[in-house]
DNA sequence: GGTCGGGCTATAC
DNA sequence: GTATAGCCCGACC
């Protein structure tokens, strides 16, 4: 039996653990058995994270898979920005309010300058993760160290683990409807779906043999019977002689395929068996001997039972080349990117015009007096909820110098204009 | 100085 | 284009 090259089992891996439809355990049984590549595709490390999310979903680990996952080529879903910054938010904030010791914890995470959750939501750290609310709460869980009052806002507001665990949920199903099709399945689409007849046209009879191996005979047939049919008239050659030799060929196949069996039927069953065996032992062993199996780049973590995979299923158990007939068409590229960079959606981005004032009335740094609006936290709003049922309504002042740590960079006439628009 | 009401601007839909 | 939230300005106490 020939040898497993490494670039084989990448393939392999690569389309097994980015399935949303194989089980965590037969996913995790794939990564123990086979060697994890040296430089992995961004899919792979992508479905890694995912599934490393899906078991354990609201963790110290988990913070770190979404980091990881952030600082990967940015996914095809335009929602997976926000869900992703909204997952890492979640499982920061509770993390930091969860803890035994709020005051080091928030610290930890929220302190400058090298708080975790901090510096990933900050200017230079992960771009998916930044937005004006990450800021906005990375200064309320620093600013409410040592002080007990916003703490327990702070509880209130993010010690839910169960909403935790959703959002990081919302962003697995972002991701895992985004992660588009393996390597191995794009070669097969090249071989047997929509650009198969170009992929034949140019391949000569060795290669041939090779991809009627891979789709069938009775694939391979439909696939010569229109590649024939494509044929312009002017090339075709009609003399007797050739017409001697076409029928010979077709007496010889039609022979060959008499007395030699299609070996793919077999082959796919055998591949099925020893898989099977594999899962079977994987799953026969210790859950935790098998799930903590070290990777190369320690990426497979803790595996999940078949049924805590929290991803899109399909109605039967996967085969490793089962053909989609729904299955995107992508450009084929016979290398990878060497990085391992390469964004499907990757575009320059320009920026966008902005209405400019000009007017004599009106000075040019009246623009930027202005400050830029931002938009109102949870917290902020609950503090002044309950500031104005301490100190009652239009003592905006008081709420604000009573609550320093909260209302950071507002105004007293801000907390006017917020309990006015609430009140709408 | 603090608050109020109206108006302006940016942004989302 | 419209609705809304956030910000600003001038008047008033």
């Amino acid at each position: 039996m020939p040898r497993l090259m490494p670039e084989d089992a990448s393939l392999l891996l690569d389309h097994v653990v980015g399935d949303p439809s194989v089980p965590a355990a037969a996913a995790n049984a794939a990564l123990a058995a086979l060697p994890f590549p040296s430089r992995p595709t961004p899919r792979l490390l992508r479905a890694s994270l995912l599934r490393r999310l899906a078991a354990d979903p609201v963790s110290a680990a988990a913070l770190d898979s979404l980091q990881l996952l952030a600082s990967l080529p940015s996914s095809p879903s335009p929602a997976a920005p926000a869900a992703a910054a909204a997952a890492h938010l979640a499982v920061a904030a509770y993390l930091a309010v969860s803890a035994p010791d709020f005051d080091a914890a928030a610290g930890a995470l929220f302190g400058r300058p090298g708080g975790r959750a901090r510096r990933a939501v900050e200017e230079g750290g992960a771009a998916a993760l930044a937005s004006d609310e990450a800021d906005a709460v990375a200064d309320q869980f620093e600013a409410a160290v040592g002080n007990s009052f916003s703490q327990t806002v702070l509880r209130g507001l993010w010690g839910d683990r169960a909403a935790a665990e959703e959002r990081v949920r919302e962003l697995l199903a972002v991701e895992w409807a985004a992660i588009g099709q393996s390597r191995l399945e794009m070669a097969a689409e090249r071989i047997v779906g929509d650009g198969a007849i170009e992929t034949w046209r140019a391949a000569d009879e060795v290669t041939r043999a090779k991809y009627r191996l891979l789709a069938g005979e009775q694939r391979a047939r439909e696939i010569e019977g229109k590649l024939g049919e494509t044929i312009p008239q002017g090339n075709q050659i009609s003399t007797p002689e050739v017409h001697k030799v076409m029928d010979a060929l077709k007496s010889s196949c039609a022979n060959l395929h008499s007395v030699v069996e299609d070996p793919l039927p077999a082959a796919k069953a055998a591949a099925d068996e020893v898989l099977a065996a594999r899962m079977d032992k994987a799953v026969d062993l210790n859950a935790g001997e098998v799930s903590n199996q070290p990777t190369a780049c320690d990426i497979a973590g803790p595996s999940a039972p078949a049924d805590n995979l929290d991803a899109p299923r399909k109605g039967t158990a996967a085969s490793l080349m089962d053909w989609n007939p729904t299955a995107r068409t992508f450009q084929w590229e016979d290398s990878p990117d060497p990085d391992g960079s390469c964004s499907p959606i990757h575009r320059p981005q320009l920026p966008s015009p902005r209405r400019t004032t000009f007017s004599p009335l009106q000075p040019a740094d009246n623009k930027a007096k202005r400050r830029k609006a931002r938009k109102w936290c949870a917290l902020e709003e609950e503090t002044l909820r309950k500031g104005v049922e301490q100190y009652g309504n239009g003592n905006w002042k008081d709420i604000l110098t009573n609550n320093p740590d909260v209302f950071i960079g507002r105004k007293a006439m801000d907390l006017k204009d917020k309990w006015r628009n609430m009140m709408r």
